[in-house]
DNA sequence: TTAATCTTTCCAGTAACTGGAAGGTCAAGG
DNA sequence: CCTTGACCTTCCAGTTACTGGAAAGATTAA
């Protein structure tokens, strides 16, 4: 698979795929004859994983330490479980954050009646 | 209140407290006689809403159109109404592209026994 | 074969902070 | 009263994580 098609299946620009690989987030794709990257199913996988992961505020520096809890040979099954358990309050946390911002705009839009009249009661709440 | 105070209240560096009047995100606070800026719970209450917003995804342009939601009092409650729904559509996405994150994850932490044997399941669909 | 649509590298620019220097303010303790 | 330490101020430079654009080569469809 070329760039393109890898980049729009992991829901990454093309540009940000090429960027990951020259941080050394992701590895080097192999090239095709004419120097064209070519992407593979499993590689797609863990791109769209690390836009998930950045999507949710974790950083490059973070996704890098998840990935590499697949990758590191010498890390036991314990420790892979006590980081990834660690990431998993993380976004449960983040689950409950993204709520409250749900709860917030709910509030704003239940208590617009949707006519014409240019009056919120949030207004006075965040005002 | 002093700036630390209110950062700490709204969970934003205080950095970022004036770097959000700084590019008129927010309104610049009122001073002290000695210059330090003074806030109330109303702006509290209005970076905790920004912060939030901030980390899941939206960007400042898209923060300012949520807080002019509030603030322009030319615009009709229905407009109000319409921009937070599709706003709010935009957060349910986000909660569920989180969940499938959480599924990921929790997949990972499931798939591994947790003794020291240096064997994830995972490894096979991610790497 | 030619035009459109890929792809490459490289380098510069942007968004949203973030750190640090240099200096003023304030409250508590001696 | 004085000092010490934790605040606060402005300003400017640096960082993170992309992102846009130029110049040039490759591929495909008509």
């Amino acid at each position: 698979m070329n760039i393109s098609v890898a980049a729009d299946a992991a829901g990454l620009p093309v540009k940000t795929v090429r960027y990951y690989a020259d941080i050394g987030l992701v590895a080097a794709p192999s090239r095709s004859a004419s120097g064209y990257r070519t992407y593979d199913d499993a590689s797609i996988r863990k791109l769209a994983f690390i836009r998930r992961a950045r999507e949710f505020g974790f950083n490059i520096g973070e996704c890098r330490e998840l990935l590499g809890l697949y990758e590191d040979q010498n890390r036991s099954s314990a420790d892979v479980k006590q980081i990834a358990s660690k990431k998993l309050e993380e976004i449960r946390a983040k689950q409950r954050e993204l709520q409250a911002l749900h709860d917030d705009l709910s509030h704003l839009v239940d208590s617009c009646s949707g006519d014409h009249q240019p009056e919120c009661p949030i207004i006075d709440y965040l005002g």
